[in-house]
DNA sequence: GACCGTAGGCGTACATCGCACGCTTACGAC
DNA sequence: GTCGTAAGCGTGCGATGTACGCCTACGGTC
């Protein structure tokens, strides 16, 4: 008796966003530390295991996290100078980050296999080609730089955070002390944009 | 008979650098992910609980790790303009956590507990304020940013890695594919001084 | 409706982690 | 010699990621 070469079997009942959603309700609700295999199994009411049917290892399971956070950032450049083209994308992934804090490590650690991070670099490089920038490659990736360092400075150490009132205190540092104090005339949203700003500026004869 | 208010107790063995030192020698041989309490203690010939008679957790430990590695970068800064010294300095330290690749994490992680790390911002103040720069709040995290950023973009992806090798062959994104391509041709130094040197140069109006 | 190959799902187990806790011991002043 | 202090360490606990192997739901074919 002859069967079927392929018969289906039991068809799967999670996708890669399911899982990536559970997780990231876990970082979001007891932070990153508690991002574990078990915690996000329990999300899901799913043996531990099971999850190694989806993801090959943690690692995986964090990429796809980062693929989730990032996949609200809207890529379609607004109609200004080219410059403001790319501080409103930037400030559009800050903002995706922002809205889960803790997944800045995560996003940082995993952008190269992380299909959104890379439709990013992407549509800024349409920006830099379109305004007629020659050194794309240092200045795509002095960008990048900017932008990682600064959310993950916001994140680390926030311009009006705990971190600057104590070194507001430390006289053995006086001009730090003293910049730490001047930090709080400061809007936030400014820092980001006016340095980023100021690297676009010095990129443009580029 | 009336006895000592305070007797001089055992006296420590070990220096906070001896423990620093043992762990930055793990990592550098075995990785950051070997970087254990009870590694440390093995590589000092004790026990693990002993470590936490000089550190209060693993955390505090990391930091001292930092502080040893940032404890060789010279804080003086050439005779030259102050965007030259800036440069510098943040060469500088580039070049010390890349002796030490796998510390690039932590050196960022705990760049405000660092006393080290405080040390060369307040160097790079000195720097901004005897050029009259205005806005030393905006300017000084900049270059954080970027210099955090960059560290840590070279050690995740650096321009002649793995990468930028793959990368070069995704046909899903042109420009980054061009781009990729054209990365070989970039000196990974000037990767590094250009774009902040871009920065500066932004920068300076401020 | 009986059958069966595939792949989904899960239970157990292991090595390893940070560290809480409490005991033992080296030290130096009296 | 005596004793208070703090250094040093042994044991144990609750986590972690994940290897391995078993059980079972499914949806074809007959």
């Amino acid at each position: 008796m002859v069967y079927a070469v392929n018969p289906m079997p039991r068809p799967r009942s999670l996708t890669h966003e399911d899982i990536a959603k559970a997780a990231l309700k876990v970082i979001d609700r007891d932070g990153l530390a508690a991002l574990a295999m078990r915690a996000v199994a329990v999300e899901l009411g799913m043996g531990t295991m099971s999850l190694y049917r989806y993801v090959n290892d943690r690692a995986e399971l964090e990429v796809h996290v980062v693929d989730l956070v990032l996949s609200t950032v809207d890529l379609k450049p607004p109609r200004k100078p080219w410059q403001k083209q790319i501080v409103t994308l930037a400030e559009r992934v800050r903002d995706a980050i922002k809205a889960h804090p803790e997944v800045v490590q995560l996003a940082i650690q995993h952008r190269q296999d992380s299909v959104n991070s890379l439709r990013w670099g992407e549509a800024i490089l349409e920006i830099l080609t379109k305004a007629g920038v020659v050194n794309r490659v240092i200045a795509l990736r002095a960008i990048i730089a900017y932008v990682t360092g600064a959310i993950q400075l916001d994140y680390r150490g926030p311009l009006h955070g705990r971190g600057t009132d104590i070194i507001a205190t430390r006289d053995d540092f006086p001009l730090l002390k003293e910049t730490a104090a001047q930090a709080r005339m400061v809007a936030p949203m400014d820092e980001f944009r006016q340095g980023l700003e100021a690297l676009l500026q010095g990129l443009s004869p580029l």
